[in-house]
DNA sequence: AAAATTTGACCTAG
DNA sequence: CTAGGTCAAATTTT
């Protein structure tokens, strides 16, 4: 276990590090399209700034194996030595064939009333085989599913595990997508209020093998796909969030991995076959950003894969976004009770993030 | 034994 | 009434 978790924080340094430049890239870009509003960089900026916090942090904490507490904030970064050179990829990298002009362009558009509930829709798609890498660095319950009309498949309603323990009321909602059953439409509601932060390494071990548990109980439903992935890289990861709203990065309590292994692992040196530490994601810290012109539409692609983006030149072909809103009014209502804890919730956006650190 | 998932019933907005 | 969301008892997993 040592060693794996060991290769996991490297991988999940690394990760952080190549993150950090991909999202200089797209800030680049964003800063040479003109339609791109100043809130879509302050967001990309804020975003290299926890990826190169997050990356300092483990290095820290691989660096002293004994360390408690860690506060990122301590950490200045006074040697910002890594280079470029990190990446065996940082040849493709210069190509800037990257058209997410696309997705900075339209913001701000046709803005919509927002819910008081943040949710977001996010989709994952991990073509290369992990069938489901939603794991997000936060423990959430399933508690329901549903088939919904003219979706091929049901829809999982998940809670946060710490909902009764730490009134944490954030759900996600699961639906695979009808023509690619590689992507999954991840919508988020509500925000953790849980200290379940990932300040650390979060979960070593294993993050997804639900999909193989029923594999290899019952192999029926699922529609057989190439399932003999094991040693596919999971190069073709993409991260699709869309409609973020008012959310603002800080040292969040959330360890995403990148989403770029495809570059580490495309080397020689495959380490575990069984790694499907496809953390990725994207933090949802959130709230204080001015809340006008809030569509940011951010795109995040691994080096190797702007390549392929630039090709096939998908982007945000379907404007699904159209879920925003309509979870308030409602949800409280069967529980009076609860109406109490959702307010102090949305008056204390700061609370969560303060946690870890006055502890 | 405890925790998580499954799944049909139940609830509510439209 | 219908579709989507949630509850909760039964089951399964750990």
């Amino acid at each position: 276990m040592d060693t794996a978790s060991k290769s996991w924080e490297q991988k999940s340094l690394v990760g952080e590090i190549i993150q950090g430049m991909e999202l200089a890239q797209q800030l680049r870009l964003s800063l040479s399209a003109t339609s791109t509003s100043s809130e879509t960089r302050e967001f990309l900026v804020q975003r290299i700034l926890t990826s190169y916090e997050k990356a300092l942090l483990l290095l820290q904490l691989s660096g002293t194996p004994q360390t408690p507490h860690v506060d990122a904030k301590s950490i200045v970064p006074q040697e910002s030595r890594m280079s470029a050179n990190t990446s065996p990829c940082g040849d493709d990298y210069n190509h800037r064939s990257f058209n997410d002009h696309q997705d900075l362009h339209e913001i701000s558009k046709k803005r919509k009333i927002m819910a008081k509930w943040t949710d977001h829709v996010i989709r994952v798609s991990s073509e290369n085989g992990i069938e489901g890498p939603h794991e997000d660095g936060h423990s959430w319950r399933k508690y329901g599913q549903k088939d919904i009309l003219g979706a091929k498949y049901p829809r999982s309603y998940y809670r946060c595990t710490f909902r009764n323990t730490q009134n944490c009321w954030a759900t996600k909602q699961v639906q695979r997508s009808d023509e690619d059953p590689t992507i999954f439409e991840i919508t988020y509601k509500g925000k953790h209020t849980c200290s379940h932060g990932s300040t650390s390494v979060p979960p070593p071990p294993s993050p997804e093998q639900k999909e193989q548990k029923r594999h290899k109980r019952e192999n029926i439903s699922e529609p057989q796909q190439s399932q003999v992935n094991q040693m596919s890289f999971p190069t073709n990861l993409r991260v699709d969030t869309e409609n973020l709203e008012d959310r603002e990065m800080m040292a969040s309590p959330f360890a995403f991995t990148s989403t770029s292994f495809g570059c580490m692992m495309s080397g020689d040196d495959f380490l575990s076959p069984m790694f499907d530490n496809e953390n990725f994601f994207s933090d949802f810290s959130q709230h204080l950003l001015s809340p006008a012109a809030g569509e940011s539409n951010y795109h995040l692609a691994p080096p190797s894969q702007m390549r392929n983006i630039a090709v096939n030149g998908q982007l945000s072909e379907s404007d699904h976004t159209e879920i925003i809103s309509a979870t308030n009014s409602s949800t409280n209502s069967p529980i009076p009770d609860m109406d109490f804890p959702l307010d102090l919730v949305e008056f204390d956006p700061n609370f969560q993030f303060d946690a870890p650190e006055f502890f």
